[in-house]
DNA sequence: CTCGGGATTGACTGACCAGTCAATCTGTCC
DNA sequence: GGACAGATTGACTGGTCAGTCAATCCCGAG
């Protein structure tokens, strides 16, 4: 047992590695030697670990996209409104970047965003998220809460949209970055989506 | 003369070839044969119009931007509201997608989405276009037409984010494509942004 | 007609790097 | 203590392509 949690430490050790080096740069930029290095392990040892230099990035997405997927369906059942169910979401993914910018740079930049390689491959589980969200719009016209002339695949598109591009303004600093900032964002997102920009007379 | 046009058209002809090539698999993946091949022009030559493969998605993006910037531009002195303006830019952007779809792809995915690769290269470009949104976003303000306690750049973002986001949609068919579905999210887009997804009571 | 120079060709090269593999090491179990 | 299995090593290979270049073509000017 312990020679197998030590493999599963080497293993952790190589992913770890690999963010630190996909995020600084990129995916298709990096050797699979810089990630041996940066990990303080032999080349070999990261397809003794891992059947190719993909599976590394598959394997982080699918960790953490895992993670989200589950979250948006806790918030889901939860009674609360559905703008405190969207102000959820938008936390959990905004606290995920606070916790760890790195990882989750490489997850927009490389998998979400990158529709042509890495996105087009997890599309499935990608659109799972939108879906998800869709589905609380639904609910949230049917109880008569949002406005129904907006579809809510439309609306779930525009408010994880929304969302990733304001993460993506943070790692490229076209945006503040900082504990403020993140707490403000949270609800301003909201704000933005269900409120709406415009001032409401009265 | 007749020649040097013969030459401004050779440059095109591979110039649109290669929208087509990247479009449809993506520019990291295709080879310079593959553009030469879809131009029905020997290898060679796209070296001799072009200083490497990179200048020319550099080509083709900036000559798209500077037409997306200017149209910005001449909505931002139009006197009309700021609802309209966001509406007239968000049309201008999908008509672009309706009239070259290809084109668009690639500006999107390839540059703007790829914000670790081209996107780098040309981020002064694009902020350029959150700048003179979020322009429209400030005056807007300022005429007491939109609540102020949304930032101007974060309002920028989020808008410009929920219309990339369609866009990618219609790209990798999340969302059904059609003159119809173009229409209506030119207004569902605005709709979204500035009247929110709630309900106004009353 | 012929000469000059840009247009055009495509074979070739040099660099790069993902993935392989045979050798070596190390901890564990009997 | 020895032998087995998994962990670890890093040199090497094979394939891929961006970019080069010397040769050829062809048009227009004089």
């Amino acid at each position: 047992m312990a020679r197998t949690q030590a493999a599963i430490d080497k293993r952790r050790l190589i992913l770890d590695a690999a963010v630190r080096v996909f995020a600084s740069q990129g995916f298709h930029t990096c050797r699979v030697s810089d990630i041996a290095d940066e990990a303080r392990v032999a080349y070999g040892l990261v397809y003794h670990y891992f059947k190719s230099k993909d599976e590394i990035l598959d394997t982080l997405f699918l960790e953490r996209w895992d993670i989200l997927l589950h979250a948006i369906s806790e918030v889901d059942v939860l009674d609360i409104p559905p703008r405190e169910k969207l102000q959820a979401i938008a936390s959990f993914i905004v606290e995920s970047y606070r916790h760890d910018p790195d990882l989750m740079k490489v997850i927009i930049v490389e998998v979400t965003r990158a529709a042509n390689t890495f996105g087009r491959t997890h599309l499935p589980q990608i659109r799972q998220a939108y879906v998800q969200i869709a589905a609380i719009v639904e609910r949230a016209q049917r109880d008569r809460v949002f406005r129904n002339d907006v579809t809510p695949d439309f609306a779930a598109l525009a408010f994880y949209g929304a969302v990733e591009q304001v993460l993506t303004g943070w790692i490229f600093s076209l945006l503040p970055v900082g504990d403020r900032e993140y707490e403000d964002a949270k609800t301003l997102i909201v704000e933005t989506i269900c409120g709406g920009l415009e001032r409401v007379e009265g």
